[in-house]
DNA sequence: CGGTATCCTCCCAGATACTG
DNA sequence: CAGTATCTGGGAGGATACCG
């Protein structure tokens, strides 16, 4: 008798993200923002300099790209390492917890980008009779 | 050789997302919005109605709810059934596409849920020497 | 190079009111 | 019940300038 199993999967447990006071909210909001989901799959590709990540991802601006830096590495899932160099030289890394979250969030990525033509094609049918 | 494998793994092919111009970046957004995360959760505890994920969903509004919905509907994850009664009832159901979004929607969400004790206990760490 | 500070703008999203 | 319409404030986020 897998209740728990079970009821994780009816709904009845798992669902403490959909109270509106679940701490998990403020986590899941930093990881699935804009640039918190690219900067995370840009990090999967191991240690990158500030530069490297604003060039990687496109159309990111310094303020942002920093701000969002700054927040996962608050959570985590990145570590920010300063080599105390002039000219400045920074770069950042995902921790072993940034390492499995940026595994699902790449995973969600990777099945969008794999089917976006199925995607696609719904958004252009002609309204189905219902 | 699985050179595809490797190179989407490496970072070199896997990356169009990174690209301002992706179109998967749209439907990531749809996806990762704020109630886009708790509408696909809820859903996969099976067909609802409209009130019943207002309820489910905590602090979520008319306005809010319908718009994601309708988002959700267009990016063909979600299906919209009219009953055409009075008064109105209208259930959600998740389309084969949106359960599996869906499930890396979840996934994510359980892991945030799961590790929070970690997150929390490292949001409150001193700064270590680094 | 790797940021921060400041200003400014737009759109997300909440509140309220109304409807079939 | 299941929405839409309208108004509005706040925050996300861009542009620019500056700094160690």
């Amino acid at each position: 008798m897998t209740t728990l199993s079970e009821a994780i999967h009816s709904g009845a447990l798992r669902g403490n993200v959909l109270a509106s006071t679940c701490p998990s909210r403020d986590i899941l909001k930093h990881v699935t923002s804009r640039w918190g989901v690219l900067v995370l799959i840009a990090l999967q590709g191991g240690t990158k300099r500030f530069a490297e990540l604003r060039r990687l991802i496109g159309g990111v601006s310094d303020r942002m790209l920093a701000q969002t830096l700054q927040l996962l590495e608050e959570d985590g899932f990145v570590l920010r390492h300063d080599h105390q160099e002039v000219p400045p030289r920074v770069d950042y890394t995902l921790t072993p917890m940034g390492e499995e979250v940026a595994e699902h969030v790449r995973a969600l990525a990777d099945w969008i980008e794999g089917n976006l033509p199925r995607i696609m094609a719904h958004q252009s049918e002609p309204a189905e009779t219902v």
